[in-house]
DNA sequence: AACTCGGGGCA
DNA sequence: TGCCCAGAGTT
């Protein structure tokens, strides 16, 4: 079984396990999902959505974000690690938005990834989630670990994981295949304790002993 | 390529 | 208490 035959039959026991799969972050519209995934990096999706369930209500538009203080817009994301930081990108993120996309989210790649905090990872996530667009692959931990415990690929750099996923992935997956390995890699291959004995991928996994 | 940002959840 | 976690920017 070469890469791609691989690929498929990996999207197609995943979408059996995960139907429908898409992200777990909750969100309303294109600026809430951006700011639901600059929020998620390096912490876990529970996290979050715990946080964006006010601050959504708060802020509904690139104006809100851009017409609070930066303190008050930190305050409002306390519980989030990076908070300064990440509060730092929305609000520039937002003035972005405001003066050079009339104030909406831009549906391709190029512009997205030139917003403060938002790189290619973010972008793929509100591509596909928002616009339904495979643009590229969404390369987080999990889909990095899981992708060379596969074998899919050799590298570390997230841009060239991102390359040899869509070598070997019909465009139309791009978008699904990086969700349904996140959702392998947070109930079942796990970075600490992979569950072999209940991924559907057991049999063609190399990392797999079973 | 390595380093920094960092609070909350859970064992 | 110690360790881990849906990344991106800077050096």
């Amino acid at each position: 079984m070469d890469k791609k035959e691989k690929v498929l039959e990996i999207i197609k026991r995943l979408d059996k396990r995960y139907p429908n799969v898409k992200t777990a972050l909750n969100f309303n519209s294109a600026l809430d999902l951006v700011v639901a995934t600059i929020l998620s990096a390096q912490t876990t999706d529970i996290n979050v959505n715990k946080v964006t369930e006010n601050l959504f209500k708060k802020y509904q538009t690139a104006d809100d974000y851009a017409n609070v203080s930066l303190t008050e817009l930190e305050n409002d994301i306390k519980s989030i690690n990076f908070y300064k930081n990440k509060a730092k990108y929305i609000k520039n993120l937002a003035k972005k938005l405001i003066e050079e996309f009339n104030g909406q989210v831009p549906k391709t790649m190029n512009e997205l990834v030139t917003l403060p905090g938002v790189g290619r990872k973010t972008a793929n996530i509100v591509l596909w989630n928002v616009f339904g667009i495979n643009e590229g692959i969404a390369v987080d931990t999990h889909v990095k670990r899981i992708s060379k415990l596969l074998g899919l690929t050799e590298n570390t750099d997230p841009d060239k994981i991102e390359q040899d996923l869509m070598e070997i992935t019909p465009r139309k997956y791009w978008g699904k295949l990086s969700h349904l390995l996140i959702m392998l890699g947070r109930e079942i291959c796990k970075a600490k304790a992979p569950n072999h004995k209940i991924c559907p991928l057991s049999d063609i996994c190399p990392s797999s002993t079973t």
